[in-house]
DNA sequence: CAAGGAAGTGTGTCCGAACACAATATCCTT
DNA sequence: AAGGATATTGTGTTCGGACACACTTCCTTG
């Protein structure tokens, strides 16, 4: 464990002045080659990390982050990122950074379109973008670029872009492993019911139709035979969900299985439940709603994604890139969480 | 978002000089009673909190913590916890720190015994336990406590101590877990192969016993009506072994499931490979033998106890308890995982 | 009643880096 | 050669808190 050096000994080796050290340091210029030469050198010689408990006394100036994510309730998904992100302020805190939210509708591109001439021109060092919009995104990307302000993504990876990091789950894996949670539990000729919800300007590329590509790609190698019956119901309209779910059953009361690949699963459970009808439902994220319905067994699993993970890694990166010029891993997938009645109780609050 | 006072300020409030106020802070006494109450006074008018980048910057001593856990192997799960401990290092290395690890042989209590009186007389702030000799770890927290040393258990809790914290699994309510992973897959009539390692020297009350005792609770609750058959096995001897399960399988023959307790499953479904038995096992802990067989099928559920977040967890309560004075949650059970082989490539890193 | 000690208090330096600004060197005019 | 502009370099202060040390009281005790 060599000593440590400071800006002073770095001047002292080199024969010249810690000003000096310190513009070369930051790259400030009005600097000789010469003094330039001598300064790196003894720099790589002794391989100088800066103290930055030191660098953040003396840094006033408060980085600023800005967090794009969707809309949130209490207990939702995008709430549990948002916790994620509180629990990054909090472990920082000593740090100076600040945080700000921006959330949009996450079923209406337009609301996202609209936020952004609202924060362009505000000052920050670095982005959140949860990648619901793909395309926009890409634009926003290449904005910042320009700016040379380093972003993260969270939910889903866009390719060809120059994102400082991304944090999520394979979406596509994590059909696959809800098809081998829900074919381990019925025959191979059984109907499984597929739950989606309408959504208007559906990316093609969206993380839910990933999952069901995986699920299905499960099934299809493990020589399932039965049928995959697709549901279609909406987001709001909640009665009109009851009669398409009500004729649903009548049409296929053999039916006792099924899948979502978003976090709605407890609005069927709770109609199955309604109907004292034994049904084994698979779904994703450990919302509070979702939980609840797990615990009482009217979902057989839920399929977890660390959303405080993701809020909080993607502040801790930006953070760390930032004040330390770390740069981080840039493709992270989260753990895909297997979530059951017998091990909920223990998952939560652990990064 | 009130500005902050330092302790400059608090000084001017409160008619005293910066000394007093630190000695304050800090009890460390020679204060007259009419200083501390007026410093007090203003100390919660403004609900002060210490700027903990120049306390840092401050500090020149780094604090000194022992980490008392059993010998590991590359790869192996105390490893893992190692490697939480060796994270958290990175995470703090802005603050001073030091960690010096003590391992003993988990299955010899006197390596225990023997390693005491070299680390006590040392000088040390914190104390991280692995709680493997619980009578002997009670004696050790007697004599911490005297010395009012935090400490921080890992892998069990122990009743009745003033620890700082504890970060491990609820060892009943994963057993509970296997039980039912174990039984979804069999018939209620089917025999279960029940896998212990023999030790000398057991406490009656260790973790795989709870384990046990969880499992046998879901079958007995979930109307199980079959044979859970005991095979013991030595923690060493691997000759001796291969006899064992041979004899085991003669007697036998259709048996096609078990469970083990601890983290030797790969040595178990290694056998059932080699005789091309096909054989539903249910291990313990994601360690890189474990995973590799899980990977090619021969283990089909790993419960995972995150011990690299133990690691971390336990250096990071003590840490921000010496350095911020910060209480953490006393007892924290970790998440039991589920780990199959379409979740477990993504299972790692994360804390 | 003076010396000695303890209790209580304040001052000043340090930690290591950032940055504003002063100071010096260099070069070009005229 | 003096004056001015520009390119470099060095100095000093600041961030907020820790701690060593010196200083002041006040109370013992011989």
């Amino acid at each position: 464990m060599g000593k440590s050096y400071r800006i002073k000994d770095i001047a002292l080796l080199s024969g010249v002045s810690t000003g000096t050290v310190d513009r070369i340091l930051h790259h400030r210029g009005k600097v000789s080659a010469e003094a330039q030469q001598k300064v790196e050198k003894v720099l790589k010689e002794i391989d100088y990390h800066p103290n930055m408990i030191a660098r953040s006394l003396a840094l006033k100036k408060p980085y600023r982050l800005i967090a794009l994510i969707p809309k949130y309730e209490s207990g939702s998904y995008w709430d549990k990122v948002n916790q994620g992100i509180e629990k990054a302020k909090k472990e920082f805190f000593n740090y100076p950074i600040e945080i700000e939210q921006y959330c949009f509708d996450q079923y209406d591109q337009e609301s996202f379109d609209a936020l952004l001439p609202e924060i362009m021109p505000r000052n920050y060092q670095g982005f959140i973008i949860s990648t619901q919009f793909q395309e926009r995104v890409r634009k926003l990307c290449m904005d910042l670029d320009q700016r040379n302000i380093p972003y993260v993504f969270i939910d889903d990876y866009i390719n060809n872009t120059n994102c400082l990091a991304f944090y999520g789950t394979h979406s596509f894996e994590s059909g696959y492993l809800a098809g081998r949670l829900l074919y381990e539990q019925i025959k191979p000729t059984d109907s499984i019911a597929l739950f989606r919800i309408i959504q208007k300007k559906e990316d093609p590329e969206n993380n839910r139709s990933q999952r069901e590509n995986g699920f299905r790609d499960y099934l299809h190698k493990n020589k399932y035979n039965g049928r995959i019956i697709p549901i279609h119901l909406y987001s709001k309209e909640m009665e009109k969900n009851e009669h398409i779910l009500e004729s649903f059953c009548h049409e296929h009361p053999e039916i006792v299985t099924g899948v979502i690949f978003n976090s709605k699963a407890h609005a069927i459970s709770s109609f199955f439940h309604r109907k004292s009808w034994i049904f084994k439902l698979i779904g994703y994220d450990a919302i509070d709603a979702n939980i609840e319905h797990l615990q009482n067994g009217d979902i057989t699993h839920l399929i977890g994604q660390r959303p405080e993970s993701q809020g909080f890694y993607s502040v801790r990166a930006l953070f760390r890139y930032l004040l330390f010029e770390e740069i981080p891993e840039r493709v992270n997938y989260m753990p895909i969480d297997i979530l059951v009645k017998e091990n909920i109780q223990f998952y939560k609050n652990y990064l």
